[in-house]
DNA sequence: GTGAAAGCGCTAACAG
DNA sequence: CTGTTAGCGCTTTCAC
């Protein structure tokens, strides 16, 4: 325990110095063959790695980190219960991409699930900046009013928002292109299938894509000279789902709605089975659409007819946006083009949760 | 960029220099106040404070990690591709379980989704291991032959596997008593219902659960009277599920089972649907039981019969036997009582999936 | 009760 | 080409 000497291997690990000796050169030595930087000499390079690889040791990321260089670590904050988290793969699959993006440059994920109560989330956010345990962080789920932008700003904690800001800010955002154009095809579907009374159940109305979606969803409506469909706002609970069901079908058959548009594919697949207990069959009786296309939609029956967001994609968008945003911060003067990062848009999947109009 | 004397706020961070000069004391003495041993005065104490919190500063993770003291994060490595991983709560409903338990002690969780390529999860955990980035590591999934153990002891890395370990192994595990409760207590229930042809639909036989669990089923079975039932061997997807219904479901009707037990949820709810696309009505002419209870179960039509079990519970019970395990190396000299963390055992949970067997 | 100084493991100037 | 050295931000003896 006490008096170790530098370059013994005791019950420590070992670090630089006990390479230098092993390979019988010194630290800045080992320092610049792990580095790839030049002036060392094939013979000395090799008699380093052979040292460094029967010691078994890299650079410890904690002193490398402390030296000034990076974190090599990116932070995500997840404010959600773990009841939601674990019906909704939003997050899992996002995660799914970040990490492909992150593990070939080495980084890793610090990731932080906090509960649903206000404030968890900024101290989450706040204890990462302060403690410099990440490089930077990547949001989601933008929220009317969102202060995160504003808060990482003022920690300086370069982040990269997946999504839309709330309003125009300048925080770095990675979205799809075309983002109406998923809910667009899934009216025009089921206006082509004869459906006139499409009802909307949305997700909480603090979220930015809710809004968004609802938006183009009503849009959409108009400019197929449809009435204003009934939109019902739900929590992104099955209960709630189930709850918005049984109020849009206890209307008079010539009033309730033929379709229904679900925010994601969790609260569609709730509101399909609702629905068959009330003892309206899907997609006879009603057409049920969801968002995300998550596998769940192909193990269910019937199979879900969704609008395909691609999660990983936008994982992996956000990522790179991080690293050129480090890069830019990092050579400060040479101002990167940044070039937005290529994400499909939404697309719909038609499977067999919609069929035609029953009654015009 | 050059030249930023200490105790300058310019474009970096504060440090615990910048605290002390506003404060007016020297850095050991905050180092003191922060770390809360005594020996500082009220009055100082509370400048000191005042100063830290004007400033918005927290002692750097990386500098205190590379102190000596712990890192405050633990890793964890997936070995799955991001589909299964979305489909797949486990690992989502786990990580919730030790969040909620790190997150009060200020730990972080390094999470590393690798591919399931042989040899990837390896070199995760040895990186995690020689760049001291976590203090130690939480495992799950045991694999029969599983030479984790060996590594991360031979790296020196704390670990606590969820679960049971293949072979007797030295290895910190935690698990819920009663192993088997709920696959007899599934068993029993159907055998009640009159099913005398049970089948069992497990997952990939590299898995020590997986083998534990059919074994039980078998003994289960042997132990009722009933002869063998037939097992398929599935890999963990919704495809290789569907493939194994089919199976089953190809035989004579005086031959083919009439319950199944699946080795999973996901697993279950692909079987039920695909009974259906057969023509056979759940529970009517199969009754399914799946595993894990997830909240899939509870959306689909109709719910689900599973077995419960409490990931929740057993993520953050890793995480406390992590913490014992980490204080004990710490303490050295006083071997702690290490109790066996509690986990309730899985338990069956009836719901519609399940009814009577319409030919005895 | 408080401060000065030595490192933790590493990298980057600067010497040789 | 290679070695010496000064810190990065913090904790911790050890003096005062």
């Amino acid at each position: 325990m006490t008096g170790r000497t530098t370059g013994r291997r005791g019950s420590g690990k070992p670090t630089i110095a006990d390479v230098a000796a092993l390979a019988g050169v010194s630290v800045s030595a080992v320092s610049k063959v792990v580095n790839g930087r030049g002036g060392i000499s094939a013979p000395t390079r090799q008699r380093v790695l052979d040292a460094a690889a029967k010691l078994r040791w890299s650079p410890s990321a904690t002193a490398v980190a402390l030296r000034g260089a990076r974190t090599r670590a990116l932070g995500m904050v997840a404010g959600r219960s773990s009841d939601v988290l674990a019906t909704d793969p939003h997050f899992t699959l996002l995660i799914s991409g970040i990490e492909s993006e992150l593990a070939p440059a080495d980084y890793g994920l610090l990731l932080h699930i906090v509960g649903e109560e206000p404030g968890a989330e900024e101290r989450a956010y706040r204890r990462l900046a302060e403690e410099r345990r990440v490089d930077g962080v990547i949001l989601t789920e933008s929220r009317i009013g969102d202060g995160r932008f504003e808060l990482l700003r003022s920690l300086r904690l370069p982040a990269v928002l997946v999504g839309a800001p709330w309003q125009p800010d300048p925080v770095v955002s990675v979205q799809a292109g075309g983002q109406d154009a998923g809910i667009r095809a899934a009216v025009d579907h089921l206006v082509t299938l004869g459906h006139r009374r499409i009802a909307y159940v949305s997700g909480p109305e603090d979220r930015v894509h809710t809004v968004f979606r609802r938006r183009v969803f009503e849009t959409a409506l108009a400019e197929r000279g449809l009435r204003p469909g009934r939109v019902l706002v739900s929590e992104f609970t099955a209960q709630s789902a189930v709850a918005a069901v049984r109020e849009l079908l206890a209307d008079a058959p010539d009033r309730r709605p033929t379709a229904v548009l679900f925010a994601n594919d969790t609260m569609a697949v709730a509101g399909m089975n609702a629905a068959r207990r009330l003892g309206f069959e899907v997609p006879r009786d009603l057409s049920v659409i969801g968002y995300d296309d998550l596998p769940l939609g192909e193990l269910v029956y019937p199979q879900l007819t969704t609008v395909h967001q691609d999660l990983i994609q936008l994982g992996r968008a956000a990522v790179a946006a991080m690293f050129r945003q480090l890069d830019a911060d990092r050579d400060e003067e040479s101002p990167t083009p940044v070039p937005d990062p290529e994400v499909n848009p939404p697309e719909l999947v038609i499977r067999e949760s919609t069929g035609p109009a029953r009654e015009g």
